[in-house]
DNA sequence: GCGTGTGAACTGGTTCACAGCG
DNA sequence: CGCTGTGAACCAGTTCACACGC
């Protein structure tokens, strides 16, 4: 088929790689789509659907060769490009990043942290090397880091982000309860928010059960 | 106008609740549907749409009353509803969520957390209460607990859902890197997966600069 | 007979465009 | 005039439905 890729295929896409790389580690080696609809929150019919967007993929009565089609969507993402990484914002939630998502074999390296906190640098232990704030142009630079994670307080958030943007920084993931959007095309940004993820799971529990709220608007 | 929120529209309205929480701080007491949908990353017209759902809401040249329009999500989304919330997996990664989200005045409130390495349990000194594991059906029930948030190690993710939606829990915000998927309807789950996360946004890095990968296909 | 591949129909969410009102 | 409110047009993505191959 092979058109352009839309967001909810990549974003499909990425799910079913990292369900891939479950089941091969598990030792199965053929899937149907249907499971992997059912793992991914999906139909079967979507993921068949990007199965063809991967381009031409052959296939027969027992579903999907795992590894083949592993390999098949690291390259159509283009995910062994490999990518630097940084860590903005070295508090208990940027340091427990680090270990979640240092993940042996990936491409994409956490290969700097920064904080201005420069006591709370010498405390750290942890498995990247930090550096002081005011040096996160320089590093940046130097070590040809692309994506940002930032995990700053939320008032130092968008004037931290437009620093990294200015640096070159092409993706970010905002764990800051600050709404970033991207100022230019070629900038991507995730935004996650706890909160607010909190606030909309009772959102839809709230108007899941019905009770709309209406409040008797005397 | 006044008909179903679709979840698009709910997400949308819990980030302008956000914002208007920003905005109110900052003593701004009025806003235009375009400086919202810029701060959001929507369109001032999809915005106007949501207030329109939002059921009728008067306005005038000078844009919307933060205040109101803040009260009004609220009641809308029922955010005003008390929602008890529980951390499973108390490792890094948990123990500092726990920080970041309990945030005075907020109606969901997290007051429990479990960990079934008992050590551990000892060493956290945390805002709130912590069990080890095996208490988690006697706590939730007490304590009426009805979301989770859930970061224990992804081989133990799915079990553990399976347990919590037992016990009657109702929404989870899901940080292993499983992907899950609600079981029931009535159940909500939202998946946050960093490494995912990072690698979506490599992967629209990649799309974007147009490098393909077809990879020679011999 | 199952499970895939894919054009066709559908859906609902977004965008447009314009009327209304301070 | 600016900005909002909202029906109408549009469009992307999902779902359906059926043909094909093992």
């Amino acid at each position: 088929m092979q058109k352009r890729l839309s967001e909810p295929s990549i974003i499909r896409l990425c799910l079913i790689y990292r369900l891939m790389e479950e089941l091969e580690h598990h030792g199965v080696s053929r899937v149907h789509s249907s499971k992997i609809g059912e793992n991914i929150g999906a139909r079967a019919d979507s993921v068949r659907k990007d199965m063809s967007m991967l381009g031409d993929f052959g296939n027969n009565l027992s579903g999907y060769d795992v590894s083949r089609l592993k390999n098949h969507i690291i390259q159509k993402l283009g995910l062994d490009r490999d990518r630097n990484a940084c860590i903005v914002g070295l508090g208990k939630l940027g340091s427990a990043i680090i270990n979640y998502i240092q993940h042996p074999g990936s491409s994409i390296r956490i290969v700097a942290g920064f904080d201005n906190n420069l006591n709370k640098l010498e405390l750290i232990k942890s498995p990247i090397e930090v550096f002081p704030a005011y040096r996160i142009e320089e590093i940046i630079a130097h070590k040809k880091i692309g994506l940002a994670i930032l995990a700053v307080p939320g008032d130092a958030a968008s004037k931290t982000a437009a620093r990294l943007i200015e640096c070159g920084i092409l993706g970010i993931i905002n764990f800051t309860p600050v709404v970033l959007t991207s100022p230019k095309k070629h900038v991507f940004i995730r935004n996650i928010d706890l909160v607010t993820e909190m606030r909309i799971l009772s959102a839809l529990l709230s108007l899941d059960t019905g009770e709309e709220g209406d409040g008797i608007s005397s």
